[in-house]
RNA sequence: CGGGGUGUAGCUUAGUCCGGUUAAAGUGCUGGUCUGGGGGACCAGAGAUCGGUGGUUCGAAUCCACUUACCCCGACCA
């Protein structure tokens, strides 16, 4: 393990990789642009995939599982789906390999064995899964369909990221077909309130609700709902979409149901997604310069017990006074290590631990043996105490659950000081460059508007609030009439 | 994909400009002794065909060409 002493302060960037390696959560792989989800970044995956599949499960969807591949002609039939996804395609065109006749020991393509029709490895499965759907629907009794995929897709991407932005990355996509506007409409949003809900209660990062504009919208969707986080450095991440797709897919695969009246009527669809770029989000809202800092609900080790002890009867001394204490933080659905390794000091498992984001240690030793008290330490704020062992069990759980709560609020309070109103242009500026974050501010509404000031700036709007106030207002850029503000922000 | 930078032991790097015997250090690793309440100390060891391929040369980590990966900036993007 590389102890990197690289502050968030000196190099953000630097510190975000760092941590991403040294707290054994991914490393780069020899393909490029792809990362290694190595066993403890993706048991922090897992929690996520947990928490968010029972919601969706208990608002109805099912799994279900779609090809890799995704035939071109299927690939292009919804037109600004596929111009949106063409410049990032990896494309399958043979099926063969075969030794090189000019190289001993070397494979070739085999350019006998061209594909009749290429295959397209998804972005995204909305073309392959609505040529499934055609075939599924007929009438309205079929509808709703309610499902969800968890899988890879592929985005070739020209700078990649750990988790940020990789060429391959795991995700989740709920595609639904409705019999009406209506019901399609309020699905897109149930979803990312789902979405809001995980992001606040289980990974404690706040989150703000609104729409994409035009121009950032999923192509293909009538409307894309997000939700917007704020990372430490002051940039916005996008953690989570929802996008209302209309009746485009349905007729671009001409996917038609007969209505109770006995009419034909294309169906309305939604879909929604977030992926492993949560885990950027994880990192960039909690951590700090001593590593990961995990909020107990995501945490594949909420407490680490570390003894400390001299010579090998003193820890079978500890082993078994901690042995029922342990028992019981499991029975409460608590996940606890015991950290007896023989082969590191307790100042080496401290900081291991704490790297890798654990919320409680309890330290052990032989004083506390003869007081029976434990030494109690909290990731977050690093605060210590000497607790008695009397019910000991009660006190870290609702510690756990005080923790969470703290994170989130924590992490709340860094995201509301870090919106700020602005009114006029050379503020705007000023604010993003030296306060960052979000800023809210009045815009004309035109793309033509929104392009120059991400030009002139790398600020993008980020969304339009839901229930955002009504008020007149001149735009920062044109000056000309608004109706309310919008956020913006540089954004990852 | 355009511009810049970096690849030397598991990791972090020195050496490269100005070619010359056995490639250096810290950390980590292995064994041992002492240790153990915040990344321990000492002793002994193992570990590198210097990112890859080709070239120049009596001789290449060092010079040249190509290539590949990563990092930073830009365009693009979840």
């Amino acid at each position: 393990m590389a102890f990197d002493k690289v502050t968030r302060e000196q190099d953000y960037s630097k510190w975000y990789n760092n941590l991403v390696e040294d707290a054994d959560l991914a490393q780069h792989s020899s393909v490029r642009g792809c990362m290694v989800i190595k066993p403890y970044g993706y048991a922090i995956w897992e929690k996520m995939q947990q928490e968010l599949d029972r919601r969706f499960k208990e608002t109805g969807h099912q799994n279900a599982y779609f090809p890799l591949f995704v035939p071109k002609s299927l690939f292009e039939a919804e037109e600004k789906n596929a111009e949106g996804f063409a410049k990032e395609c990896a494309v399958v065109t043979h099926y063969r390999l075969e030794s090189d006749p000019d190289k001993e020991g070397k494979l070739r393509v085999d350019p006998k064995a061209k594909l009749e029709e290429e295959l397209i490895v998804r972005p995204t499965s909305e073309a392959i899964i609505w040529n499934t759907y055609k075939g599924w629907i007929q009438s309205y009794r079929d509808l709703p369909i309610l499902v969800n995929q968890w899988a890879n897709v592929v985005r070739w991407e020209m700078r990649t990221r750990l988790f940020l932005r990789t060429a391959e990355f795991l995700w989740q996509e709920g595609h639904t077909a409705h019999a009406t506007k209506k019901e399609a409409v309020e699905e897109t949003r149930q979803m990312l309130e789902v979405y809001a809900e995980f992001a606040e209660t289980v990974l404690a990062i706040p989150t703000i609700k609104g729409t994409k504009t035009e121009s950032e919208r999923f192509a293909g969707a009538d409307d894309t709902l997000c939700i917007e986080g704020l990372m430490q450095d002051g940039k916005a991440l996008q953690m989570g979409t929802s996008h209302f797709l209309g009746q485009n897919f349905a007729k671009a695969f001409d996917v038609k149901y007969t209505t109770k009246e006995g009419k034909q009527d294309y169906v309305w669809a939604t879909s929604w997604g977030v992926s492993t770029r949560l885990m950027g989000a994880l990192i960039m809202t909690h951590s700090d310069d001593e590593g990961l800092v995990l909020p107990p609900n995501l945490a594949p080790i909420q407490v680490v017990i570390v003894p400390i002890y001299r010579g090998m009867e003193q820890l079978e001394t500890i082993s078994d006074r901690m042995e029922p204490i342990i028992k019981n933080l499991r029975k409460r659905g608590i996940t606890v290590k015991f950290d007896n390794r023989d082969t590191h000091k307790p100042g080496y498992k401290f900081a291991e631990w704490e790297l890798k984001g654990v919320p409680i240690r309890i330290a052990i030793g032989p004083r506390d043996l003869e007081n029976g008290t434990v030494e109690v330490a909290r990731r977050d704020t690093k605060e210590k105490q000497v607790l008695e062992l009397t019910d000991i069990e009660n006190k870290i759980e609702h510690l756990l659950e005080a923790m969470q709560k703290e994170i989130y609020l924590s992490a709340l309070n860094f995201r509301d000081n870090h919106i700020t109103n602005v009114n006029t242009w050379d503020e705007f500026k000023e604010v993003l460059e030296n306060k960052t974050g979000f800023i809210s501010a009045h815009w004309d509404g035109t793309a033509e508007t929104e392009d120059k000031i991400k030009e002139l700036t790398k600020a993008t709007i980020r969304c339009i609030p839901f229930d955002n106030k009504q008020e007149p207002g001149e735009c920062i850029y044109t000056g000309n009439p608004s109706k309310e503000r919008v956020l913006f922000a540089k954004a990852y």
